[in-house]
DNA sequence: ACAATAGTTAAGCAATTGCTTCAGTGTTGA
DNA sequence: TCAACACTGAAGCAATTGCTTAACTATTGT
């Protein structure tokens, strides 16, 4: 198992990719095969691998093989550990912004 | 203005750095100068000034020059588009998984 | 005026990324 | 048994990335 950090940067790094998300948008709405994640992109079977080989590491999709097809489905906990770290720079920066304001509103009463 | 998938591109691109995700971290917690943004980084003011530079391209970070000094703040209307993003397909995970719950609930009280 | 400050820009370079093709392996249906 | 299927892995290659240094511009304090 890897330290949050590390894991974090596979995620983000993951994410980057335009095919990989599209690859996360279409597992999010079922598991696929390799083959039906390589369909609709345009792009070599082995560059999916590729590319699912990444989302795999980074936590974000886990994969199970059965005879002859892997079977891909989305871990959700590794979405919400990316969503979550998001969210807790844009609330740090809102509450600072609505201190902010508390304050002038203060000192305005003031006058 | 560019559309939502080249800007969300952007932004998962601009975020998928170590160096800046620090420096939008550092963004939460208050605006900052380049050189004080560059201030935790081991490497040179011109290379902060280019992460910086991608990350205003994304969206995810304002900044304004007054004087000599430019004056970086974060943009949290993009932050939310990218949370917006993963969350999404977070939930259409998981209410699938809830419907597929409810099916096999259901099928078991007809035993 | 001029030195220090704050940032910008361009050129260059090594490492990484996102593919490709090709040559496999293991599985399955006829 | 054997051909089609569903991947897998390695090698190679062009484009991109993340830096560096060096030369620059514009502002400010003395």
């Amino acid at each position: 198992m890897l330290h949050d950090a590390a894991q974090l940067d596979l995620m983000f790094q993951a994410l980057a990719d335009p095919a990989r998300r599209q690859m996360v948008d279409r597992l999010s709405r079922g598991p696929a095969s390799v083959s039906q994640l390589a369909e609709p992109l345009a792009m070599s079977l082995s560059a999916v691998v590729q590319h699912l080989n990444l989302l795999e590491a980074s936590g974000l999709v886990r994969t199970q093989k059965v005879g002859r097809v892997r079977t891909c489905q989305i871990e959700p906990k590794a979405l919400r550990a990316a969503e979550h770290w998001i969210n807790e720079r844009r609330l740090a920066w809102e509450r600072r912004l609505d201190r902010l304001g508390d304050f002038l509103a203060e000192t305005k009463d003031e006058t």
